[in-house]
DNA sequence: TTCAATACTTGCTTTTATCAACTAATTAAT
DNA sequence: ATTAATTAGTTGATAAAAGCAAGTATTGAA
């Protein structure tokens, strides 16, 4: 295999640079806190408005959600006027799902959060180092 | 300020690199899912592990974490032989906290998971690369 | 047409977390 | 020294987040 017998000390400073970073993925989660959503909530819009479209089965299956919990998420962003779901011309037990303009411009908020959080993260180190670890 | 123009394509960047990372927390997460403790007190017995010796204050007032529900959980890692309480002989509010033998032994396996988690982000770059990121 | 599978929903329970009130011990102020 | 204020931790009540299981409606297969 590529990996050397020095594998082991790489880990190890992943680990640690684990530590270092999960720190800011709390700062992250504060942010969103602060905001009016959720974890669980932001988690999903991000999740729509990458996909566009998709079913609640779908969220379900890749984000090993359970149902019924994802049912209920999902039906308060619609409630407040956050998702739309359409029920599917072929399959009517399906919901197209998508974000509504209303959901589209809410989300860019959590963007900018995240954004911020990250702008944390880099601030810290140098310039070149910020490169680095861009790559 | 040191950060050019360019800034703001690193965080960019960042962002996709946190998109990539969150996925490998999951692992993590999933891991410890399996394994018989939940997040909150695998973190703690981190924290543990690595001060050696604490109090409740301080891993509250450090992690950000209610005293009563910190309380809680540190009781019931108590109650299962996992953590030791001795009360502070200079201040007999405080209790000391520390791993016990037990629970030193049982955070290895939690290390084995984080380990392997860790090596799954690692495995798909090549060499030079995880070496620049793990600088 | 009957049966199985799928997509989602709903009721119930557990787990996780927060808040507020409380006890005991310590420290500071008078 | 005595009272008052702080600090460490606990406990009860509740809320929020998540999971499980049974149920409905729709579709696809036998």
């Amino acid at each position: 295999m590529a990996t050397t017998k020095l594998h082991a000390d790489r880990v190890e400073a992943v680990r640690a640079f684990n530590r270092f970073y999960t720190g800011q993925i709390g700062v992250l989660r504060e942010g969103l806190l602060d905001s009016k959503f959720p974890l669980m909530e932001a988690r999903i819009m991000y999740e729509l408005d990458a996909r566009g479209e998709t079913t609640a089965r779908e969220l379900s299956r890749d984000l090993g959600l359970d149902p019924g919990y994802l049912s209920r998420v999902l039906n308060g962003l619609s409630a407040r006027g956050l998702v739309e779901k359409t029920p599917a011309a072929n399959d009517r037990r399906k919901n197209i799902l998508s974000l509504s303009p209303a959901g589209r411009e809410e989300f860019t908020v959590l963007e900018e959060i995240s954004r911020t959080a990250n702008g944390k993260l880099l601030a810290p180190l140098s310039d070149g180092d910020q490169l680095r670890l861009v790559e």
